[in-house]
DNA sequence: TTTCGTAATTAATAATTACTTAACTTCCAA
DNA sequence: TTGGAAGTTAAGTAATTATTAATTACGAAA
């Protein structure tokens, strides 16, 4: 689905995309993409980021909101200059973005690319180690041999970055502006703290401390 | 609700089935046969295949991957040639079909006789869990271990979505955009006092927060 | 229209849980 | 051996949710 106020560039978009055997529908403004996405389903839309009615990332925001409704790829169209809405884009759960002016055989090479990666990557909500721990980012649940386990929010994403990439080290200061942000200020023991928490619950085996680094995780 | 682009075939049909007493809606395209099942909720849909906007196969699948939305019965009318439209209407959900052309009389019977079967078959708009609650979206009705009783909207809303996916943790934003809406502004506080009430007439096992992200429902 | 009962929302306070800090101890590599 | 880094614990603080009561909105019946 295209989604842009601007018909030249729907019809520019539309011609190429087409040609290749997409099926493409158009929309010209976030709430009509909203609206628009609940009936067709697309698997992906292509949505400029400034528009009238309602602005691309306001529709991405609505779009992600909802998780009855379907999620497609989103993806923003943006101008070069304005990378600041790049990183809205992401804040809003664009999936990636595509800077103007575009050409077309780019295009679909891109839309290409980007179907595979997201198909590819595309994470399922439960992340297991082959081992026996493995966390639901949905239910927000920890599972350890079987038997599931509620932990807090802060743990919880602690947690998540330390097995989001298994035998990485994680230095103190990436762990802080994940988990914590880069404008919060927080005293030294905070991480150690949860790290105890989080050993206290899931046992000391999976979370090693590398002294003067960080920490890791790893299964045994 | 029978949905059809051709004037002549609408009122044909339109005229038999108002002839047995049925209470008839019409709408022209898919996407109007979309709209108005929200809003009158018919018992059975009887639709065409082939429409301009949106085809019947397109809206049939848009109704059912909206698991909040009226799901009527979906009769598909096809020409007796398009056997692949058979197929593909089964696939998007559709519960039976009827070949054109339609003799009257014949109509009638089939349309009892797949009421007949379906409401044998299913319960379509009871919802359950295999434990011992489940609600009813047409008479807003949950069963408590077999006592039923009424429950007020916003209250069913929320129980509806949270009961969508067992498990998966709600988070109060997403709750807010999905049964207040996007644009509707409400206190912070709202959706405890909701969750408050649903807890005091359903018990407490069911509803579970957690902190800082959401609520969840589970049996047990 | 008015009335009346129910539903929805707000507001204020209480309770609970998560998170952080601080003070102290232990560990480990240079 | 030793100093900086991490571990531990308990207590304090912040943040979030629960609860209750009061208020407002709404809809059906009179």
């Amino acid at each position: 689905m295209i989604v842009d106020d601007e018909k030249d560039i729907v019809d520019f978009l539309k011609y190429n995309i087409e040609k290749e055997d997409y099926r493409v529908y158009t929309a010209e403004n976030g709430e009509k993409a909203v609206e628009m996405n609940r009936k067709v389903m697309p698997s992906m839309i292509l949505m400029d980021v400034m528009m009238p009615q309602m602005d691309g990332i306001e529709a991405c925001r609505v779009i992600r909101n909802d998780p009855l409704i379907h999620q497609p790829i989103i993806v923003f169209l943006t101008s070069r200059s304005e990378d600041y809405s790049q990183i809205a884009a992401f804040d809003a759960g664009g999936d990636d973005y595509i800077s103007k002016p575009i050409r077309p055989r780019l295009l679909i090479k891109r839309i290409e690319a980007i179907f595979r990666r997201v198909n590819k990557t595309e994470e399922p909500n439960r992340k297991s180690l082959n081992g026996d721990l493995s966390i639901d980012r949905d239910k927000f649940i920890v599972s350890i041999k079987g038997d599931e386990m509620y932990i807090p929010k802060k743990e919880f994403e602690l947690l998540e970055l330390l097995m989001s990439k298994p035998g990485k080290v994680f230095k103190r200061d990436q762990i802080l502006s994940v988990v914590w942000g880069n404008d919060t200020i927080v005293g030294e023991r905070t991480i150690d703290v949860h790290i105890r928490k989080l050993r206290e619950k899931l046992g000391d085996a999976y979370i090693r401390t590398i002294k003067g680094v960080g920490y890791t995780f790893s299964e045994k």
